[in-house]
DNA sequence: CAGCTGACTTAGGTTTCGCATAGTCAGGGA
DNA sequence: TCCCTGACTATGCGAAACCTAAGTCAGCTG
């Protein structure tokens, strides 16, 4: 039974309750599922209405009301464009705020490869670079690779007293 | 407008759909915004009927229902436990599949925390071992970061035929 | 053996999500 | 000027996801 460890006042579990929870929180900002399949959509580089509503496989209401939303929150922006000879037409791009939803969307293809189908899933991401795939990792500010077991929770700001192994040697960044 | 560059056979995105798509197929599995919630609390250690249910802060119908669910797709499962001088039980707890999860709640809690609240969240991950913060990075196998902007997408198995600069001088898995 | 606790189940009702179908509206082209 | 395209908007309806309140049921405990 894999569990995250409760550090300092969080250790009797029953003593607090993730009301502030920022999972739930993002949840809020995306839930539906139309949410999810637009802004990939939007990762993939569509940026037409109807480019949008058809790839991602939702129809066109609701692809009007989860577009607007998602504008309102901030996650895609839009902008007029116009094709050569074509009036101006709206345009939906991500945002910064958006465009940093990428970690949670490779995750969830990730694991859909993983788990969610036999096949390993239709289309994987390279590094443009060297040409290898492309994966979602756990890393601590000292570059370790962490594991589920080797987790801690601590309310924000705890800053653990001392480090007791690893550390600065092999340290690239300290966010 | 940040996006994914396509290749091969993806190059014109209009030509083909992103119907087996492994995002859509993992949010079939999870969904609904109780679900999250459960396997958040399932991450934290809760156990109990009672514990995931008042914790997560979803009624007991719908937590017996979403429970029943996770067990049968294979993200939890059961085992009857007995605390001393009581009658056996049932608790949940995360199987592999569910525990895999974990990049996905991670990386939601990670924009939420920039993104959705103001002041950076209730509580942060932390590595055991050294004692600073964790945080979801994507990574490819030669193990350089990847922003955005350096990804390709590709058919699945589809090998870039030669990678053109880094590479196997610092690699550190492949997978 | 009566009562309590914990793990559910049932019933009823609301809200949200989504689809299909059918407009509307603006600008460009024929 | 009329038609077409693209981007929506309006309406109506079924399904899904929740919630509250109220059981049920199995084993301990007293």
């Amino acid at each position: 039974m894999p569990a995250i460890r409760m550090t300092g006042p969080l250790e009797p579990r029953s003593g607090w309750e993730a009301s502030g929870c920022t999972i739930a929180k993002s949840l809020d900002l995306l839930s539906t599922k139309s949410a999810f399949l637009l802004l990939r959509e939007a990762f993939y580089g569509a940026t037409r209405f109807d480019d949008l509503s058809a790839r991602a496989g939702v129809s066109e209401p609701v692809a009007a009301a989860r577009l607007k939303e998602l504008v309102e929150r901030g996650l895609l922006e839009r902008h007029e464009y116009r094709e050569p000879g074509q009036r101006a037409r709206p345009g939906y791009g991500l945002t910064r705020k958006g465009a940093e939803l990428l970690p949670v969307l490779v995750a969830l293809m990730q694991w859909g490869d993983r788990w969610a189908t036999d096949d390993g899933g239709p289309v994987e991401l390279r590094h443009r670079d060297c040409g290898s795939r492309v994966h979602v990792e756990l890393r601590c500010d000292y570059d370790h690779e962490v594991d589920l077991d080797e987790l801690d929770l601590a309310p924000h700001h705890a800053r653990r007293p001392t480090s007791r192994r690893g550390g600065a040697a092999n340290a690239r960044r300290t966010r």
